[in-house]
DNA sequence: GACCAGGCACATC
DNA sequence: GATGTGCATGGT
């Protein structure tokens, strides 16, 4: 990987917030709150998440305590709108069981664990897999991790940064590699990824026209 | 009505 | 180890 990917990957990132502004993500009340998101997304639509979200703080409970004592079928009909909502009422529940088995319903404790370990554990529990085990480490306890997901890997092979199949790891160490470990910069260029994803680099209709990253298209890609 | 969305686990070969 | 499939709702 020549050096001059870290300066292609910085030009993209500063031409995102330049065009977009910061996205103050995760757009959450608490870290609790990020890690019930960052579950609830899976595979869905963020707004689809929102309509979950607001059921679980009707009910009140968005706190571990709370979700953990509310009866299964109260919590699935709370999270249904956001799809797969049996199996996500059990990832939530297998999240709250490793919360208690650390001793962390608070989510704080786990400070006193390295990240790497923390990672380990998080990717141990049936339902949270390495996008969703980063996207807690990065946006709910400040962790210098670098998220990737398929935005991500649409984006970058648009760009000829990676191939069509790129696996995650793959994926997430073409920015570690290239990156300045900073916190700050990898949850803004995460979030700064999925709104260009969102809004210009669909699966199905990719409308190029406009998107900040346009100008660093390969020639190919330009007709 | 098909396609898609900020994945993941599990079965099968 | 690679490849395929189920999970499910709501917007475009």
């Amino acid at each position: 990987m020549p050096a001059s990917t870290t300066r292609l990957l910085i030009d993209m990132y500063d031409a995102m917030l330049a065009r977009l502004g910061p996205s103050g993500w995760w757009p959450a009340k608490s870290p609790f709150e990020v890690a019930v998101g960052a579950i609830l997304t899976q595979n869905t639509n963020w707004s689809n998440v929102e309509k979950a979200i607001a059921n679980l703080r009707l009910h009140d409970l968005l706190k571990p305590e709370q979700l953990r004592s509310a009866r299964p079928e109260v919590v699935e009909e709370c999270v249904r709108p956001s799809g797969f909502f049996r199996q996500k009422a059990k990832k939530l529940r297998n999240f709250l069981d490793f919360l208690d088995r650390e001793q962390a319903l608070d989510l704080k404790s786990l400070a006193l664990l390295d990240t790497v370990e923390l990672r380990v554990r998080l990717l141990a529990v049936n339902g949270i897999g390495p996008e969703t085990a980063d996207s807690i480490l990065l946006y709910a306890l400040d962790r210098p991790v670098f998220v990737v997901d398929a935005y991500t890997a649409r984006i970058c092979n648009r760009h000829g940064l990676v191939p069509e199949d790129v696996d995650y790891d793959a994926l997430q160490d073409l920015f570690l590699s290239h990156l300045p470990e900073r916190v700050e910069h990898y949850n803004e260029y995460h979030a700064l990824l999925v709104r260009v994803g969102k809004q210009w680099c669909r699966k199905r209709e990719p409308r190029c026209d406009g998107c900040p990253l346009r100008p660093f298209l390969p020639h190919s890609h330009l007709s």
